[in-house]
DNA sequence: TATGTAAGGTTGTATTGACAACTTTACTGA
DNA sequence: TCAGTAAAGTTGTCAATACAACCTTACATA
């Protein structure tokens, strides 16, 4: 079996095509390997360089991965969440009915003012305020699928660093220790290739993209009192909102 | 000046991480080119396949774009547009103060039951319906931003193929010709690599992920009367929304 | 001065080859 | 039967080389 290698389109995305068609039709199974590198350079008649491209492709759309020594494998594909309606991130994780796990990658910092104004990608709206951070991974069915970066006014929030924050919705924190409850967000979304440790907290493979999602809270009159970067793993779980217009 | 080659990290990274420090620092200026291929492997004294893979990454972030016997050029930031909140596309980007243009990829076609039975993407609310399906490309400021492939339920919809859906919002056409207005949204955000026609319509480099969007749109008691792909490029334009809890 | 052509420069695709770093498998010895 | 080790297989990184397909630049001619 071979590739044209008369025809217009490239070796590597011919074959990359091969392999996609073979993934959707159940050729190469979901969790099993697909044939080694040298293999497909033998079947195909083409270079292992022109190989690894064809699989560069189908690792950046979240069809293989390939682990070292080992072999390259077939991905599950997404399940669905619903992460951007106003729920809370761990509220819409328990309602989703996947077993989820959040640990802190970073315990709550207090950041003065100094330092926050050092951070150029912070809404306008929280220079020169006094900011708790943290950071924590959320795992989902033993996943790495999301990372949250999360700044908190430190007025408002006074004290946070001594509760729990692990394993339990921001939100319900939120409202239960400071009887808030966010009544809108500022969101916006783009992909994103995160810094080196958010890509290792999410596994995520070389080069590959996250969604990005910056979210300002409001709480009332308490504009945009908690800021958050969220970094998702869109190849694992498919993340959703609803939303209705507020007329 | 040389890349360290006793280091753990790998060679193309080196070069890529130094490239990005030229971009964010002014070395390399927005639309203009980064020395040739050639010249940055002589002047890191690596080989020419190991600065296509650091240059691959950068292509891939949206930092840089490469164009077949012209050169590598920096590209300039993203901006900011508000999408994702129940405004509409069209009007969103009015609001926005860029120049868009609004143009048919496909005019509206009647899809029988039968047909649209057959697309397996469609949300179950939409199976069975007769739907009238219709694309188009947004431009802002002269540069492909969106696509959108539209499903509406011909049923509540009759006649639409009749009006002028290019440089019009949808959702304007759907208020003052059918006196409807969305009150509620499903969304879901994914990283995808469209299929070539949309990619051909957003420009969009060979593996270039787009933002995909799949939101039903729900008409007071017409449960999801409108579906939509959207498929944008985060790279040039960043999206934004609103939103407010409904209670 | 403008147009056309050729040469040079640039990126895109592909091959062959080598070695490193890892995992898996099979064999041997206790 | 189990543990350890070596060999084989796999992916990751790197390089040289070649040719195709494009763009840019410079020069010549009308």
């Amino acid at each position: 079996m071979n590739l044209n290698s008369q025809s217009p389109i490239p070796l590597y995305i011919q074959l990359a095509q091969r392999l996609r068609s073979g993934i959707e039709s159940g050729v190469y199974t979901v969790d099993e390997k697909i044939p080694s590198e040298n293999i497909l350079a033998d079947q195909f008649s083409i270079g292992r360089p022109t190989v690894r491209q064809a699989t560069d492709l189908l690792v950046r759309e979240g069809l293989l991965q390939r682990r070292r020594g080992s072999g390259t494998y077939v991905l599950p594909p997404p399940q669905k969440i619903d992460l951007f309606s106003l729920t809370g991130t761990t509220a819409a994780l328990q309602k989703s009915k996947v077993a989820s796990e959040t640990q802190l990658l970073c315990k709550p910092v207090l950041l003065s003012a100094d330092e926050v104004s050092t951070q150029s990608q912070l809404p306008a709206v929280l220079s020169q305020r006094e900011l708790y951070t943290l950071q924590r991974l959320t795992s989902l069915n033993g996943k790495a699928a999301l990372v949250e970066h999360m700044y908190l006014v430190a007025d408002v929030f006074q004290g946070i660093e001594n509760l729990d924050l692990e394993n339990q919705s921001l939100s319900r924190v939120v409202s239960d220790e400071f009887h808030l409850h966010a009544t809108a967000a500022d969101q916006s979304f783009d992909i994103c290739y995160p810094e080196l440790k958010v890509a290792q907290a999410l596994e995520l493979e070389s080069a590959q993209p996250a969604l990005h999602v910056s979210r300002l809270l409001h709480f009332g009159d308490l504009q945009g009192a908690v800021y958050c970067d969220i970094y998702c793993r869109t190849d694992r779980f498919q993340f959703s909102q609803n939303i209705t217009v507020t007329e």
